[in-house]
DNA sequence: GTCTATAACTGGATAGAC
DNA sequence: GTCTATCCAGTTATAGAC
């Protein structure tokens, strides 16, 4: 394997990605201030989303970015790293809102319950996905390849998410202290899966339902998801009490 | 795009893949009678089922099988062939299982129930997961890989997948007349998301619970995956009845 | 900072020898 | 039926010109 290009770390994920350009002036006396960096992130965003890490080249994310074949490598280094700098990008921004909506929900809330729970866990999530724009759209469809892929990055993923996952797991806990441990997980890994797959948008839903129902419909899966998934890990306290 | 070597059908999914040597003597004169074929479509069963289709390289599926790099061509065509070959040998298999399970307990149960409708309708994939071996694993691994990307065989999936979930749906209606539809189709959409992501096995749970629970438990899942998604679904009907 | 050019290699696929 | 040899398009990545 060849010597990587980027500077520090070898083989660790992503130590600086894209730290280049950052408050450079304008009226450099290039074409109008466009940022190239961001576009090759939008734009690997979007294709490792439809076709995966190995599904894509460096000069087809060049190419749907605008620039020329070779900026992807210099500003990111390897194609491994661009990939972790997507990832990344994003995941700390979500991050950090999840875990502030969950403190918030748990401070502010007289009696906790656990549909509530989910919600302050799900709604950041549902929010960008609704708000964010296309690119939240994209970030949240390549997780959901991840999740299912740990070959691919999901020792990384855990890594991100696995935090904001034991919080929730905190406070169900709190909620429910009579929940088995067992029941606590297997739960939040049904949560996840449902969540995931609902990011995923694969068309799925508008075929089986012949348009009835439609993949990216937010309202219709943030008016279900909390209420089924409590109900879910509800019953299985119940049936197997601590 | 160079013509596809093999016979018939062109573009279409597999039109008779696996055909050859059916039937030929012991004996001829090869080495003490491998199936070559069998051993391509196991290879590259499990090197799909890690890396996606576009993460394997026919070489690396040949060198797996213990086969020169040109069989696979041979046996299977392109390499987009082989993967549908891989998909649809045990699609068949399994499908007719559920169907028949779903409409054995349609006919052979006094009182029909949502969590008994669901097991029929699990019961199975998670009989092949526990009992089938390695190559069933494998398999259910790469439905689920496949499952969250439709950009790869999104739409094979769903040609034959959909008809056992049309009549999960049609045995529900049954069971719950007043649910509406939408919470119908949605609440499919939950319990496909968490079976497949059971399927994927992906070592998360394991992490986040320090062992105590572990990715391939298939008692750990079928003791819940019923109850907790015949609970979800029925909570999403009181909410809105029809 | 950006692009040209190219190195060094791997990919899928096949023709034809055995 | 199997393997050798090969084609050649396309890959990552980089050195160096502008």
């Amino acid at each position: 394997m060849p010597a990587a290009r980027s500077s520090s770390g070898g083989s660790k994920v992503a130590p600086a990605p894209a730290m280049r350009g950052k408050g450079r002036p304008r009226f450099n006396g290039a074409a109008a201030d466009v940022d190239r960096e961001g576009a090759i992130l939008d734009a690997a965003e979007g294709l490792f989303s439809d076709y995966g890490f190995y599904g894509v080249t460096v000069r087809q994310v060049a190419e749907a970015a605008g620039v020329h074949a070779s900026l992807p490598n210099y500003y990111f280094g390897s194609k491994r790293d661009l990939f972790d700098a997507v990832m990344l990008r994003r995941a700390e921004v979500v991050n950090a809102m999840r875990l502030l909506s969950m403190a918030r929900y748990e401070s502010e809330t007289k009696v906790l319950t656990v549909e509530g729970s989910l919600e302050a866990f799900f709604e950041p999530l549902l929010d960008v996905w609704e708000t964010g724009g296309p690119g939240w759209k994209k970030y949240l469809r390549l997780i959901a390849i991840v999740n299912n892929m740990p070959a691919l990055g999901g020792e990384a993923m855990a890594r991100y998410f696995d935090p904001v996952v034991k919080k929730l797991i905190e406070l169900l806990r709190k909620v429910v202290p009579e929940a088995r441990d067992e029941d606590l997980y297997w739960s939040c890994h049904f949560i996840s899966a449902t969540l995931s797959l609902s990011f995923a948008e694969t068309g799925r839903i508008d075929r089986l339902s012949d348009g009835l129902c439609r993949s990216g419909d937010v309202q219709a899966v943030r008016s279900r998801l909390s209420a089924y998934s409590a109900s879910g890990f509800l019953e299985l306290t119940r049936r197997r009490p601590n």
